[in-house]
DNA sequence: CGGCACAGGGAAAGGGCTTTCCTCTGACGT
DNA sequence: ACGTCAGAGGAAAGCCCTTTCCCTGTGCCG
């Protein structure tokens, strides 16, 4: 690899000379030692090491994203959103999917300190983990103490910036459409127990049980991962436990076409012999059949504004901002059989 | 940030201690001065400066990945491969998204180079653009030249090893499920025309129709953007321009459920009135309705290959290896009506 | 014509880390 | 008691770049 001081030596001018010219610096050159320059580096084939411009820099200017798994849609939408506002910014992002792995999360925090970024952005659910938490924050607060900014999104309790989804007023508003149709026999296919969001989703249909006069027992919630073969599992087990069930709510899309899945192995129809909603409201929501009802979260947006949180440092912190739901009705939803 | 020298002054060492210690080198460090360290590094919650150490380095240990887009399934199974052999092999990965955009492509090779990189991935379609190839391979080259590692899927006459996932093949297989049913009117909605993977799977589905003493007019051919609303938009088009077609060959799933949106609009029924195939088996294929008879490509393994052959210096190179395709026949393809 | 300002360029000091090469002890052998 | 050697730790030379500071020479003003 030719380095700075090869192209130097070519031209035959300084290093500073170098720099200057392919930096593009204020600092006026003659236009004979710019052509000197600009010719040796196309013949070297020169790139700037940028470790060593890192290091010899003072301002950073990429910033770090720690997802579940990118290719996840909803952290997709989210990584859309974020990576628009930063290189609007001018900032790059480096992505580590921590694949629903706390371990893997703390790691990552080191790497991206080691990594000298600017700004760290958690996405996606916390852990009912106390140690876990402690230890995250702990490290996070040890980035925040060196001028780190960090940025979470839907995550209690932490250091930072923030930006929370409505999962309760997500769950409630799908909980209220469902039981303001009548259902009684309604099951739940729930994310796993360990993650806030879950607790949250299930609160907020909790909310709306109990305005409708209901109650939503355990035995008719059912906890899987977080995936299509999570949600089928689960479809599985309540309707082997409970054959009556006229609703199921899923906690997300990708455990609503698990169940779609169920149901159409077991030839029941839906919405006719059972309802079924989602959560999240994935692209592909639209294209199953039936098209899921289902909540949906500005994903795009929520991204936008984690970077926007952390890039803004004009601003006190930390700030918690909240991203509202939406109720997305399709066909999946509809009354049951026997009202 | 707390730095190496700060650790060191702490402790009463020097930096070179804190080195050997903090990196677990062979060289041999009495308990006492190990204890001390370890004691400082943790208050001072010191992590090493990664772009330091990379300077100071010989050896690289990352590896820089280009797809379209990681969030399309597509291209996240490819990772997915990837980054488990990366893994395995103690590697770090940089995954940039193009967006299809083959200036941004120029671009991040120029990054990754920048980055030091020990080697580039690129995955996804190539272009037919002479001008754009060109340019790819002279800075391609120049990387290879100066001992970097290249390594490509999909992609014909580009320097650097290859994966080709075998889309003429795959485009013969579903050429012929399709002709072998006897379809006679059968309409393709396929990728960009500018896209080689394009042209190799329309190759295929070419050579299909000819052993089957069809041929593929041009007219039957509609070119769209390679997602779901571009099959919508083809299929609308082709729909239009000839009623009587009884299948409709999508090069991808996405432009497929597409299709299958349209069809169900216009109130024809897959597979009684209209055949739709698809093309690369994503994870939901399985899940509209009807579940979609597509082409298998092994992505995981096309990515675990891919940076296999990259990492892999001993055989000599370039080499090129196939990944064979395979029919996944589901229920969405069926005998014409006539027929 | 002296003095100054300024344009244009270079020298060199970092920036944080790794690693080679030394130095200094103390133990061991004879 | 002396030479040797292994063991333990440090000094310092890089790695490649940016940027401040300084020097030279020219043009211009008074």
């Amino acid at each position: 690899m030719a380095t700075l001081a090869d192209v130097a030596r070519r031209a035959g001018v300084s290093a500073a000379t170098v720099s200057r010219i392919v930096n593009g610096s204020p600092k006026i050159v003659s236009d004979e030692l710019r052509d000197r320059v600009l010719r040796a580096v196309r013949e070297l084939r020169y790139v700037p090491n940028a470790h060593a411009q890192l290091l010899a820099r003072s301002h950073r200017t990429t910033v770090g994203v720690i997802v579940h798994d990118v290719s996840d849609p909803y952290f997709a939408e989210i990584t859309r959103g974020l990576q628009r506002v930063a290189s609007e910014r001018g900032r790059l992002v480096i992505i580590c999917n921590s694949y629903r792995d706390p371990d893997r999360e703390l790691e990552y925090v080191e790497l991206l300190r080691a990594q000298q970024v600017e700004a760290i952005i958690l996405a996606g659910s916390g852990y009912h983990d106390h140690a876990f938490t402690k230890e995250l924050n702990a490290k996070l607060s040890a980035y925040l103490a060196t001028g780190g900014r960090v940025s979470v999104v839907g995550r209690h309790k932490l250091a930072g910036d923030a930006v929370m989804p409505a999962n309760e007023q997500g769950g409630y508003l799908i909980g209220s459409a469902v039981f303001a149709l009548g259902h009684r026999h309604v099951g739940v296919v729930a994310s796993p127990k360990l993650l806030t969001t879950t607790t949250d989703r299930l609160a907020g249909l909790r909310r709306a049980a109990r305005e409708h006069h209901r109650t939503l027992p355990s035995r008719r919630i059912e906890y899987a991962t977080f995936d299509r073969d999570g949600g089928a599992a689960g479809t599985e087990a309540l309707l082997s436990a409970d054959p009556r069930l006229t609703a199921i709510v899923a906690l997300n899309d990708s455990m609503a076409i698990g169940a779609l899945a169920v149901l159409r192995a077991r030839g029941l129809t839906v919405p006719a012999d059972v309802s079924v909603v989602g959560f999240d409201d994935m692209p592909i929501a639209r294209d199953v059949t039936p098209p899921l009802t289902t909540i949906r979260l500005p994903l795009v947006e929520i991204g936008a504004r984690a970077i926007g949180l952390a890039l803004d440092t004009a601003r006190p912190r930390p700030r918690v901002e909240e991203a509202a739901a939406t109720l997305v009705e399709r066909e999946s939803l509809a009354p049951p059989r026997e009202a």
